[in-house]
DNA sequence: AACGATGTTTGATCCGCGTCAAGACGGGAG
DNA sequence: CTCCCGTCTTGACGCGGATCAAACATCGTT
């Protein structure tokens, strides 16, 4: 299930140097500028790395933490890839995001001080755990801290923006292209490459988080492929028209 | 454009007393714990007070803040509806979110420091404005501030799951059964009816914030009409029976 | 009162995508 | 190797809803 890349991604964003100790891959995470630098004292700094802890080597299927679990820590994405999905009143699985290394989860239960989802690690994973009590106790002392974990909330708001279901042009194809282009844009922003990226969920994970059938999700990818704006190969994924695809998710048909 | 509710709408949610001084409208509104008591000392509830600054009497149309402007304070609606939208490459207004008397509106531009969105009265409107700056100091004096701002902006972080388009159990009809339990939830949890309501947005609005066709709205609300689901005449609306309204919503058409 | 502008409703037609179904991989166990 | 099983792909068909189009209601103007 956890299968390594074997043609297209030679450099496997997920499993490479990620576990190196040291700030070698710190200063790629969305906590950076409080772990690393960020206009800390180092008693500060200290006080903050005594405050981290290291929990991890999840399998692929295992959970994180589940719906309803009480809330006491953040987890920021050390190594691996996480889907975040919530069971319905029906039973089915409702997949709501997926986390890269340097991305943290867990921000949406500080409000109901419980866990609203699911974190199921897709493939081998380990993680820096935050205590919520103490992070917080440090961001009132510390103003760049607090200023860093507003601007963190903030950033999660703006991200639920679904195209429009509009027959003609291809809604189906919108969502695969802004889905493929989120992914580029976020593994560019941890340093791996925008263009050779691995897809560490499968395709009926794709399809339920993008609300389409999974057969949609291979439709539209062979139509990419035939159209020249991907490589695709299994779970290797290769872009190939970054600004075609980018026009296709933010659709603008005409005019 | 901003007109009066004529039949079923006796207690309008939108123009009643809403702009009494005093707290006899605060105490609904989301920075209530803030504003009001909070376990904020009396210095500091006057230094808050302070800090607010009551803008408004905007117009039906006319824009709150636009998308690019620079990030100095957050809103609270204190009269009236808002809604938030951007417009597209292709020159297409897509609507955000609607806010109702006692939201917030702004927190999504902490991170970029710009407003992502524009907010636009859809009637009579009038705000609680916010300097962040100020805020922020604040809450790193007072921890209560300071977590009812974490609060706040988690609470936003869940609200993006919208319905599976699955053609069997009418999707379209799930989106607006759920839109309009979302808007009894949050005038209830603000004091208002749950049953008698305002729509102060247009069909347009709803069906762009929906993601379908405005006529596609009309249908709905027709059919829900003639199945006892809800009374509805221009803008003013009664849901007759809130529990299916929920079932249609949250679908959990089996099992 | 007549008028156009805007918003709402309803009907007719067509197309994308969900469903069903079958086949093609691809990996692990024997 | 062969078998099995889960994931992925591809085809056929039907339905929901987008689009086009045309009445109708409502409101502010002249």
């Amino acid at each position: 299930m956890s299968a390594r890349p074997k043609s297209i991604c030679p450099p496997d964003p997920s499993g490479r140097s990620a576990d190196d100790h040291g700030t070698q891959f710190c200063h790629r995470c969305t906590f950076s500028s409080i772990c690393i630098a960020g206009g800390c004292h180092k008693s500060e700094l200290a006080e903050l790395q005594c405050l981290v802890e290291h929990v991890g080597q999840f399998r692929a299927g295992e959970h994180v933490f589940r719906a309803g679990d009480t809330f006491r820590a953040i987890f920021a994405v050390r190594r691996g890839t996480v889907k975040t999905c919530v069971v319905d009143k029906g039973g089915r699985e409702q997949v709501l995001g997926f986390y890269l290394p340097g991305e943290v989860i867990g921000l949406d239960a500080i409000y109901p001080e419980r866990f609203p989802c699911n974190a199921v690690a897709l493939d081998t994973a380990s993680f820096c755990r935050f205590s919520f009590p103490a992070i917080s106790d440090l961001a009132a002392r510390v103003p760049a801290v607090q200023q860093h974990l507003f601007r963190m909330l903030s950033k999660g708001l703006g991200t639920a923006s679904l195209p429009a279901r509009d027959p003609r042009d291809h809604s189906a194809d919108q969502r695969v292209a802004a889905f493929l282009m989120d992914l580029s844009d976020r593994y560019a922003e941890r340093g791996f490459s925008a263009t050779r990226l691995h897809l560490s969920m499968s395709r009926g994970d794709i399809a339920n988080y993008l609300r389409v059938a999974a057969e949609t999700i291979s439709r539209v990818l062979s139509r990419f492929r035939s159209q020249e704006l991907i490589r695709i190969d299994g779970r290797g994924l290769e872009l190939l028209d970054l600004a075609r695809l980018g026009v296709i998710g933010s659709r603008c048909d005409r005019l």
